[in-house]
DNA sequence: ATTAGCACTCAGGGATAAAGAGTGCTAACA
DNA sequence: TGTTAGCACTCTTTATCCCTGAGTGCTAAT
């Protein structure tokens, strides 16, 4: 496997890449950096196709790259991402942007948008932090003629609530017991922590009280289920239906069943993934790239982009790394206790004005 | 205009509608209630051209109803829209549905994609209603260190929040008077008064601690500004995919920039409104049919459907009005008093049972 | 007023042909 | 031995032609 030959397969990647038509001989021979001629290219151009890396659309067609041709390419070829400094700083700027201060579900939703508008693909993210967040706070609060609202904050910023209606009213006493016991008993558990035990105990305590605040206890238990499970954020899923490569009636298919993308997006792996349409992948001709990001030793979600096969991978792949670990930076330096949360908001705000 | 040209019209219409086909004179000649000859059908739908009702895609194929064609069918022609029980009660069933509670909210939510369903179009519900509704409570909770979570409810059952970090904390005594007075200042306001001016006056009110209490304050204008700006539900938007007469591209806009649909849907009108693709819609080939709902004598909100041209009114203009009156009975015995918002619920309940 | 008959029009679907792009192979060359 | 020029060959693409069938409009007869 000589140089040369490895030269000739980034070239025709690239070609690809940038055209979208099967490349031949004479164009790749008439590039600056390829000094042989047509015909050589030629004999070189079989020897990658013998190898796998290379196919043929048609007989008489150019060269267009095979998965294992782009897999090379990415993972030795390529040359190494990197992310000019303007680019990183505009990154910046739309992570932080919000009307008020941020939070890590909002900087989670910039992200997604941001990567969707930069990439022109469609991003995802699958965050569960929130898994790893600290419930910080329960209340309970009446809301009207027996109408209460149950109101639960994470440390991360996550602001979950429910509004019950009972068949009674609480007297000042019920509400004061029930909330004191969700104080106590939920107040400062990891949300991972959070069991269907937990809430088996809980009915069991308030068993006195079942009658009325059945509904109440329901709320509670709702609430918990929906922290726990991770949202899955789906942006610029119309950058998607501009690809020609791409089939419609797929991308349809992915959009109505996000969910079937948790379970790629939340394997085990580090570092950047990048996923064809070989095996695992749902749509054809597509090509799906996340990273992990982390908040301090927890890998808590994945994110990334989901294109065409033919992708400029070496400018993608940069601004994934750059969000990722932007993300990770950001939201790491939250503790998972409440106590120094607001730092999010700070380093922040200085970052932003060094941008200024 | 003859009684016979009507009928073969309304033919045309129901058969293109069934089939998709540009239909001929041979077909309508052989339907059981036309008792004429292909040549006499001929003639008519010459006429029925003439007339701007009918056109034909090319000279040698059969017709397809206009634009005026199909308002002539839907307002005139068509056999009076009603729905069948069965229709209703499985309706009813899909409002109500939800895992606690029922709130205004989940009503409309219930109702978009109950419409998307059954019709298999996009369904569209803009709701203002909020805007008619009183705000019922207004908390202020301290959520960990310089971190305070500002919530609001209306008697429609909606629940606002907004995260605020400060840069001090505040004092217990800072805290008191900043929710008393959003207490007394906003609780049985009507979020139809909710103003800049009252906003301005918390800032002064405030403007002892206004070092401290801005992020909080910027939280009570930011989540009063929400809570005017009707919400616009938009789902079943892939069912649009699958109509190969209307363009994806468009589709795609359509749902990119859902907002441009409030204009058309926040007209004030009565009764059902169709609108065709000449003028005023955005997608070719489409229609969307609304109608609009209320809560006592102020309407709150329109809730529609949109589809391909060739859609078979009969059927769809019944669910539309059906959803809408439903939602009107409904919301419209909540008072706009939270004393009495209870009722929803129980309405709910009773009705739930008696249809099992 | 209705109908049967007929000539006419036009989209859709092969079939065929020419054009163009790119290849593989062979033979010549450094 | 690696590289190159030349050439025949393959195969897609595009255009053209032709045919078929569906549907029409018109005319003349009922």
């Amino acid at each position: 496997m000589n140089e040369r030959k490895l030269k000739i397969l980034v070239a025709v990647v690239e070609e690809y890449v940038r055209t979208g038509e099967p490349v031949g001989s004479k164009t790749i021979a008439s590039l600056p950096e390829i000094n042989v001629s047509a015909a050589t290219v030629r004999n070189d151009m079989a020897m990658l196709e013998q190898l796998g890396l290379l196919e043929q659309p048609h007989t008489s067609a150019g060269r267009v790259p095979t998965i294992s041709g782009y897999r090379l390419y990415i993972e030795k070829l390529m040359s190494p991402p990197s992310l000019p400094i303007e680019e990183q700083q505009r990154l910046d700027e739309m992570l932080s942007r919000s009307s008020s201060g941020i939070t890590e579900e909002l900087l989670i939703q910039n992200a997604t948008t941001a990567l969707a508008e930069l990439t022109k693909c469609a991003a995802v993210v699958s965050d569960f932090s929130p898994k790893f967040s600290v419930i910080s706070k329960v209340e309970v609060i009446p809301a009207g003629k027996r109408v209460y609202v149950v109101l639960l904050i994470t440390s991360g910023g996550n602001i979950k609530n429910k509004m019950c209606r009972l068949e009674f009213d609480l007297t000042s006493e019920q509400l004061a017991v029930f909330s004191d016991y969700l104080s106590q008993h939920l107040e400062g558990v990891s949300v991972a922590d959070l069991s269907e035990e937990m809430m088996e105990n809980l009915t069991a305590a308030m068993s006195a009280y079942m009658m009325t605040m059945s509904p109440l206890i329901r709320g509670v238990r709702e609430i918990s289920r929906d922290l726990r499970q991770h949202a899955l954020l789906l942006s610029g899923e119309s950058n998607l239906f501009s690809c020609k490569e791409l089939d419609k009636m797929e991308v349809v298919r992915l959009i109505e069943r996000k969910d079937e993308l948790s379970k790629l997006l939340d394997d085990s792996f580090s570092g950047i993934k990048v996923l064809f349409s070989d095996n695992n992948f749902v749509i054809g001709n597509s090509s799906l790239i996340v990273s992990k990001y982390h908040k301090g030793q927890h890998s808590v979600g994945s994110l990334g982009v989901i294109g065409p096969m033919r992708l400029d991978y070496a400018k993608v792949i940069p601004y994934i790394e750059y969000v990722s670990q932007r993300i990770t930076d950001l939201i790491s330096e939250t503790d998972t206790i409440p106590e120094s949360q607001s730092s999010i908001f700070e380093k922040d705000k200085k970052e932003g004005d060094s941008h200024e």
